[in-house]
DNA sequence: CTGAAAGCGCTTACAG
DNA sequence: CTGAAAGCGCTTACAG
């Protein structure tokens, strides 16, 4: 690499071409009303420096950035899906993806995270961000999109049909056979984690399985908010024969809380998640988990985005995307132990 | 959400607490030589009206922005891991993070695509930047760390001892009996696809086996361009019993080409790749690899590029990282069809 | 302790 | 067809 001195600015190139930076913007940004000859002397002096306009300066001048931004509060596995079906939204569209990530707020759960990095970016930077997980509303100059808004949004969002794939999680284990099934709820604050408990609670009903407040647990969708939880429902002598927990992580760590009170999965024990994060099929035995398609979800975001940026959304502006069971080996019929 | 008007600018808080706008760049900036009462008033001022500096603006004007630029060409699952390394090391730095992705050279080899996204961002937006696997060699007015450089690049760069962990891989079927072991090589511009390639040829010379130049196959670590070699290979009267592909993806079109010729593996045919990717785990067979730390290559490339931009970097310029050999069931003594 | 002014690198009316 | 000038939202010498 060679660490050039400093970078080559408008002013060169027109210094360079004869011409004023007037003339060279408007060669750069192909606009009509300037000779051929102008044109192909300014494009020489471009190639000849290796001139590239300044994201910067363009974006401070301009209304329009023609730049996406996506704030985040981490970079989970997820994270990296919710990108691929972003830029497989924007590809071709002429619109830009800048990630902002703070590294003082990055993964706490700082109020107002979201809006700090949504003001610092809106307005000059970005034309509109997609916001994954907020901590709370939201407010901007700019269109916004959120993933997982927070309980009663009422902004633009994209959402996994939470309640629909929690019902076919514990219908999955009603259908096994289970009636004393334990929920480890989510972080209470967000619409997720209301329509997962929900689902839980709607599925109960309809089997005319009566709710047992006891043996719902508050977690907060932390995997170590799930353990205390975890132990102690199976510390009871009546313990459920089934756990249902609204995260991966936290249905993870009660795999693992089994482990060390001697409880086996799905013997003694069957366990659901909800997300289906890659390390969920790893798990021994791998866990029973409702998938959402997170790729959808970035897709979906970014393709409402787009519209609302150009004016041309027509569609409804809180979308519900849908969800499915995928089963694997942390689900049996209770009692399978004392049979074999 | 509320779609709030125009974004509160540094003017409107001025105007708000009746000072000029150098007032209020000081009292937010925590200069000295701001009278009390009037920062208690600019700070009532920018609390009611949710003042946020303009990253654009603030980022112009200046010339440290504390602000450190990634730029990717794509977005697989093991750019979550380098990004979770880098924002480990940035951490408590107060350095933020921009990721900037344009949306037409996504995915793309085009020609110097990390060059046009450095030009973009440094110089104005960011201190300095962090290019995964670029194209070529980069130029740039500030600091530049590169993951995964071209060949024979000088610049500070992060990079997984290929050259080691392919010949652990190579050693590995050495070590069960293979002999007559293929390989499908990277794309040759890359640094890491040479050392790949030089572990093999080394592992194999040091066991006395001679290299046959019909058994390697030139591929670009794309999964795709791995089918017709390793067709050409396993259509031979004397296929080779092992193949060792360069990435793990090249790998996994392996272990489906062999399955559509009805090659059986790891019985027929052992396979073995690089990179463990996430899917390499959930493979039918599980594939055996060679594991190199996403997460550790973000991180110390964050650690460096630091420590280049505030200037207190001591260490060597190019850094190699450990890699470990994961063995699953893709590997096994050949011959094992005949024995069972 | 505070403000007016210049300028970071661009774009865009406005003249000519 | 082209340029001089203003201005996007900030920061920083320079005066006072």
């Amino acid at each position: 690499m060679a660490e050039v001195g400093a970078p080559v600015t408008m002013s060169d190139v027109a210094r360079a071409a004869g011409v004023s930076t007037a003339t060279v913007s408007r060669v750069v940004n192909g606009r009509y009303g300037v000779s051929a000859d102008t044109v192909a002397q300014v494009r020489s002096a471009i190639e000849r420096l290796g001139y590239e306009s300044s994201l910067v300066a363009t974006s401070l001048r301009r209304s329009r950035t023609n730049v996406l931004g996506l704030v985040t509060r981490t970079f989970q596995s997820y994270t990296a899906e919710v990108l691929k079906g972003v830029m497989k939204a924007l590809s071709g569209s002429g619109f830009d993806l800048i990630i902002y990530a703070n590294s003082d707020l990055y993964e706490t759960y700082a109020e107002g995270w979201e809006q700090r990095h949504l003001n610092r970016l809106s307005g000059t930077l970005t034309d509109g961000c997609i916001v994954v997980t907020p901590w709370g509303e939201v407010r901007s100059s700019t269109p916004v999109v959120v993933i997982d808004p927070v309980r009663g949004s009422t902004a633009p969002s994209v959402t996994a049909d939470n309640r629909v794939g929690a019902t076919s999680a514990v219908e999955h284990l009603l259908g096994l056979g289970h009636r004393r099934i334990g929920f480890i709820a989510g972080r209470s604050s967000l619409e997720s984690a209301w329509s997962r408990e929900e689902g839980y609670r709607e599925a109960l009903a309809a089997a005319g399985v009566p709710v047992d407040p006891t043996l719902i647990g508050r977690g907060d969708f932390n995997p170590e908010s799930a353990a205390p939880l975890a132990r102690a429902l199976l510390d009871r002598p009546d313990r459920p024969t089934a756990i249902f927990a609204a995260s991966d992580g936290m249905a993870l760590k009660v795999l693992q809380v089994a482990k060390e009170l001697g409880v086996s999965v799905p013997d003694d024990l069957s366990v659901v998640g909800f997300d289906n994060i890659p390390e969920s099929a790893f798990a021994e035995p791998g866990l029973t988990t409702v998938d959402q398609s997170m790729y959808r979800l970035g897709y979906e975001a970014a393709r409402m985005l787009k519209s609302l940026v150009t004016g041309e959304w027509e569609g409804q502006r809180q979308m519900l995307l849908p969800t499915s069971l995928v089963v694997r080996g942390s689900t049996t019929p209770p009692g399978a132990a004392a049979r074999a």
